[in-house]
DNA sequence: TTATATTTGCAACATAATTGCATTAAAATG
DNA sequence: CATTTTAATGCAATTATGTTGCAAATATAA
């Protein structure tokens, strides 16, 4: 349990990616936080432990081989979250519903929450969803009222 | 049906905005589009006829008065339809399925698709739901089958 | 026609994201 | 362990998107 570094250090390498330290640096963030963290946050998080540029990257790269899935808050925003089910290079299957609070802007991956399927018009051919929940979170909803 | 000028400048006056070229300008566009349009778009459309910012502004001044609403497609890109339903200043009720082709990349406004209500984990309240659907739109799977 | 309130354009700024290229560093090889 | 190979990083420059303040222009009310 404790020991996060090994962990993803066979991450890393399972996904034919090399052991750096931006990398590293980026699941340790991601995976110590319980709502999706957007990447000015993750930016300044990191300050000059890495360019900018390595962070896009790294994010495209944990992305793309399905270890983490992008979610655009309501102001197109990019939030990552590392994905939960066996989520692979070419197969993603995070079609969970999110949840963005309006009042401390996190976005929460609702996993037990699955989209329904949906009856579009006749030619659509629907391949992926993707549903925002707008409102407030448990948190947030128990300090306002 | 043809003079749809007169009906746009009654649209203006009718929510306390002026009757200008720059927006009677963006209503001709959007109205004229069978799918949503993007800020990119519209800015190369109008050309130097409006400033950016001006463009930005009407855009803004338009959604707050219900009469377009704003879908951000799967890259974070504003696009921007009319409300078709009785939107108005503090109240948009455009709780329908919009449909992000993977292909041609237009997005279609499905108003007959309504967003399935949500059952969330306890304490979160759910406010507004928002559902992009990504694929092949009608036009595009007949092309490319 | 004049007054007023709104809208526009311009300039400057802020932030998010991408590209090319030289340098560095990880891992594979011998 | 030393060397080669390949992948990843940092830097500089550029593009795209969106915002703000303010003076000038203009639509409408008086
Ligand atoms: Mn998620
Ligand atoms: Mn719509
Ligand atoms: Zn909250
Ligand atoms: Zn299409």
């Amino acid at each position: 349990m404790e020991d996060n570094t090994a962990r993803f250090e066979k991450l890393l390498v399972k996904n034919g990616l090399k052991r750096t330290a931006p990398r590293l640096q980026v699941l340790e963030i991601l995976s110590g936080r319980d709502s999706a963290t957007s990447q000015p946050y993750l930016e300044q998080v990191m300050g000059k432990d890495a360019d900018r540029v390595t962070l896009y990257r790294v994010l495209q790269a944990f992305e793309e081989k399905g270890i983490i899935h992008k979610v655009l808050d309501q102001q197109g925003t990019a939030n990552y979250a590392i994905c939960s089910d066996g989520c692979s290079a070419h197969e993603h299957h995070d079609e969970h519903v999110h949840f963005n609070c309006d009042n401390c802007h996190k976005i929460y991956c609702l996993d037990t929450v699955k989209i329904p399927a949906l009856k579009v018009p006749a030619g659509f051919k629907v391949d992926r969803l993707n549903l925002i929940a707008t409102g407030l979170c448990a948190g947030c909803s128990d300090k306002i009222n």
